[in-house]
DNA sequence: ACCCCACTTTACCGCCCGGTACAAAAAAAG
DNA sequence: CTTTTTTTGTACCGGGCGGTAAAGTGGGGT
């Protein structure tokens, strides 16, 4: 289902749809799903309201795509990570990674799955739980990743291995608050250190 | 000023001023500040707009005198934990301590400083500043705590006081969107059991 | 050339937002 | 009692929200 497979009828579309979306994402990550409105996602997407109905459907259809393409844009580096070798350069990368991520430039800074919605007005309740699902997707992944280490041995015995994924995304999750609120890259890379402390003290 | 310095004058008000607030203080907690509407304040409130108004000037300043009183009520423990004798005392107690508070029952999962506003429409961003700034106030004070810790010399030489503060308040901040999404108590602290470890190898 | 039809534009919808004017109510002062 | 003062309840304000109806526009197909 390509973008050309339209049959050539009718006045054709005067903005492309991935790049709106990606300005979209660009409004949400900055202000959240509620503190974005209808006006400065059209005005930032360069199209009118019906335009983004046609093609989008809602507002919140409009948020879920951005964070589909959120995803697949800026966190997929997160995925490399997970094939380094051992549970500690997957856990390094992974952090080094985020932060670079949280705190470059070009997009505002922090996570969008954070500052979309952690929490809502009742209305809107669905936008925080689906963020809340997609965050605890990665956290499910990293957590199967180093059972395999563990399994392969480059784990003490009997760590716990769900609790040190979690671990690493409630400090990724941390590192994603502070750049938020400014925070410098090598600051966060130094809090990144000393985790890696923690890290260490578990792997072989 | 004492509640009762008001000359007898006058109708007598039909509620008191902190039950209130701390009704307030549950609803910004749990929706934020931009999903908090008037509506929903005055209701759990039990009083009406004019009233509220009076009372309290605008929702901004409604929502700041909620921040400083779930400060003195439900942050009160944080002061505490530095009273501990050596730095891994402290931070141990402290993250102990924010799990408890993070996911005990008789108020929302999370804390009030970040679900209350952590992006916010361009009207709001004085909301976020505000919350970012109070987040902070927290980390210098503990970084001071720490710097104290190291003069007396229960931290190996060379620690970066100030990264490892971040460090335990990067991960307390992760612990409170964890602990919004709905995380228990039992995995977050798994998470402190870890961290402890990065701790413990920065102690003497 | 002409028509078709998807897309764009403009104008508008009902609703709820934060905030307020006003008058009724209630207690102390005289 | 009446007056004075403060809070209460109700009804309302302008404005912006998310969302849409309908006319205008322009590049196909034939």
């Amino acid at each position: 289902m390509s973008v050309d497979d339209r049959r050539g009828r009718g006045r054709p579309r005067g903005f492309q749809e991935l790049e709106a979306l990606d300005r979209a994402v660009h409004v949400f990550w900055e202000h959240g799903y509620e503190g974005a409105s209808m006006s400065e996602l059209t005005g930032a997407m360069g199209i009118n309201k019906p335009s983004l109905y046609a093609v989008f459907g809602s507002k919140e259809e409009l948020f879920r795509r951005a964070v589909a393409r959120y995803r697949d844009t800026y966190v997929a580096y997160a995925a490399a990570t997970l094939e380094q070798p051992t549970a500690y350069a997957v856990i390094e990368s992974y952090l080094r990674a985020a932060v670079d991520a949280l705190t470059s430039g070009g997009h505002p800074p922090g996570c969008l799955s954070i500052q979309g919605g952690l929490s809502c007005a009742p209305a809107n309740s669905g936008i925080s739980e689906f963020l809340a699902d997609y965050r605890s997707a990665f956290e499910s992944t990293l957590a199967q990743r180093l059972a395999r280490a563990a399994r392969e041995g480059d784990l003490t015995p009997g760590t716990d291995t769900a609790a040190l994924a979690r671990f690493v995304v409630t400090l990724g999750q941390g590192l994603a608050v502070h750049a938020a609120a400014g925070a410098g890259r090598e600051d966060l890379q130094a809090s990144v250190d000393i985790a890696l402390r923690a890290v260490a003290a578990v792997s072989r």
